[in-house]
DNA sequence: TATTGTTATACTCTATAACTATA
DNA sequence: TATAGTTATAGAGTATAACAATA
């Protein structure tokens, strides 16, 4: 309930001025916005954007190392280590050797981080849901791509 | 510069995971992604993501409260204090008691806080053009007027 | 020498709660 | 009592740089 409490109290429902149109404002606000919804709607069960990256991401690439994670998330890898151990604590995945090389760990997840991700996916699903209602179902797939697109392309050049 | 080297460093160019597809791990690699886009474009004149909102704001509404102006920005009124004090020792904007209510102040740009606006319109302006160049005119309208259904919607409930 | 992960440190942004000065 | 703004405090998230262990 502390991450209900923390975000998507306070709005900005009409930020007026020369503002709305602006790109950047736009999509801080509409994250902020999908965030709380989502949080809204997993409950207790929430995790942070950044854990739940995390989480989504070493449960689709198991055995992926800090590091290449990092890159994966955007994130300096010593800024994951905190969140590494947190997530570690909480028994949802798991830092193992990796034989070759002794540098290194391989992240996985455990049981109930699998259960947690399919919990988190199935509440992803009907946010999913949620964005189509608020787009309309063809605009989505021009959004979504439109997103990617600004994703990474813009940081390029 | 200091931005620039803080922000948009490290990016997730390939997040695959099933993250791809989920809005609002999108979101926020795009609002990254446009802001270092536009962090680069204005250089030296960069402006982080919260100073420029709170100065178009004021700049589109003079005489607002810190108050309404926090409401408008989706911040509480307590962050507020310490960046309204940056802006003004940087003499961009002015806090001017008002008449009939002295506990609160009315914000107003400068003529200097006016000319930063208007040069940082003028690259937003460019920085939308880009947008445009990314995801094709047409689609352009359609991409903003969604985020803006899921910055003011998604919010309600 | 280079790479993996950790630690030390610092900075920004945010919030809540308690405070003041007004109303 | 209620409101506008400030201050004190705390927490999350991020980064850079220096470090130890290993390659």
């Amino acid at each position: 309930m502390d991450i209900l409490r923390s975000i998507g109290r306070k709005r900005a429902v009409s930020a007026s001025g020369g503002l709305e149109g602006q790109v950047g404002f736009l999509l801080r606000l509409a994250q902020e916005a999908s965030f709380a919804a989502f949080a809204r709607r997993t409950g207790e069960a929430a995790l942070r954007p950044g854990r739940y990256a995390i989480l989504s991401l070493v449960g689709a690439h198991p055995g992926i190392s800090q590091t290449a994670l990092g890159q994966a998330a955007g994130r300096d890898k010593s800024t994951l280590t905190p969140a590494l151990a947190d997530l570690e604590k909480r028994g949802l995945l798991r830092r193992d050797r990796v034989a070759g090389d002794r540098r290194s760990y391989a992240l996985r997840l455990t049981p109930a981080g699998r259960a947690m991700l399919t919990r988190l996916a199935a509440h992803a699903a009907a946010h999913d849901r949620d964005l189509d209602a608020l787009v309309g179902e063809e605009a989505r797939d021009a959004v979504l791509a439109a997103l990617r697109r600004i994703a990474g392309g813009w940081g390029e050049s």
